[in-house]
DNA sequence: GCCTGGCATTGAACTAGGACAAGAAAACAA
DNA sequence: TTGTTTTCTTGTCCTAGTTCAATGCCAGGC
């Protein structure tokens, strides 16, 4: 059960046994079907999760029901709408199971303890974070920057295993083109 | 010369005396004229800049030239390429003076050694990180959802005192649309 | 004082991608 | 198996935003 998360932390920050098994004993471990919200906008986040098996999507929704893939989590990913759960304070973004999952979960209180008794901890979240910002950033660009062609070969490029899990309209709304589209993209590719 | 970040430190972390006069021991303070770039891409970033005073822009160019801006950054905001900073890797980004520029430097050894000494910082850094990451998950979302006016208007919104320092085509360049459409949608919310 | 180069504006022609509608094809449930 | 829902495809028409080119504007250097 707790073979994946240790072999990440093992890699991503160097831990005594007795601070792993600290780590495990306060991580709550659940299970959720496919298509369970998580997360709903408006809502505070109290869950920063790492997916022990499953597949998860973030997303937003505007005014007018468009929506927005903000990221797919598979294995050895953290979600959360960290700004909510650190802040205590509602979401803008709904988190849906794509797959039945299989969470390890960490609360606000139990991630503050955490810190406290594993200061090292500190550096490795805020090293999780330098991450995913600076992807964030090239994915900005590349949004603003290439066509929706480019944006769709680079995504199956940097996450082969996604288009096998999520339904294509999915994909569209990560890559902010319409489903319709996408798939016109795709014939197009496939007929070359 | 340290009153703006210690202003800023003392908001953001609650450092005794002795912690906030190591932090300014280590501080580099340099000076930048106008339009000096800081970070070529292809370069090593090797500073995390507070800006005294001053003006900066962070920018990608594709390979037709097609530039860009991922951020402004103004009086107490923080600079540098964090990925290529923390990790000694090329970065793919530009950073340019708008203005003649007072900053306070960190290089990644005194980052290192100020977080040795005063390990609190750490957990500011993340903070900091995360807040980061946050307001670009939501520029994201209305860069894909969102009209060229709306995000113009937006933008006017939360940061009002942007738009008489930099040059129109730089904003145009920020929120992802070309610089003749900004002029275009700047005349019509005129009209009105 | 005048020239020069960066900025902003405007218009005309064009295009990538969207919206809508309708059908086909999977996936799922019972 | 059959009905039901979800997903994917394809075509037609449409529009927000681009590209290009021309013009004017002003700020700064000398």
């Amino acid at each position: 059960m707790f073979d994946r998360i240790n072999t990440y932390l093992i890699r991503h920050a160097n831990l005594t046994v007795e601070e792993l098994g600290y780590f495990n004993s306060i991580l709550q471990h659940k299970t959720f079907p496919k298509k369970t919200i998580l997360l709903h906008e408006g809502e505070v986040c109290n869950f920063e999760a790492f997916i022990n098996k499953g597949c998860i999507r973030m997303y937003y929704i505007d005014e007018n029901g468009f929506e927005v893939t903000l990221q797919f989590a598979i294995e050895d990913w953290w979600v959360s709408d960290i700004a909510s759960f650190h802040d205590q304070k509602p979401s803008s973004m709904f988190i849906e199971t794509l797959e039945e999952c299989e969470l390890l979960i960490l609360s606000p209180q139990t991630k503050e303890s955490l810190l406290a008794q594993v200061p090292q901890l500190e550096r490795m979240f805020r090293i999780l974070v330098q991450r995913n910002l600076s992807s964030l950033q090239g994915r900005l660009f590349k949004t603003i920057a290439t066509s929706a062609q480019d944006k769709y070969l680079d995504f199956i490029k940097r996450y082969p295993t996604i288009p096998q899990r999520v339904p294509q309209h999915y994909i569209a709304s990560y890559l902010g083109i319409s489903a319709e589209f996408l798939s016109k993209v795709r014939t197009k590719l496939l007929k070359k």
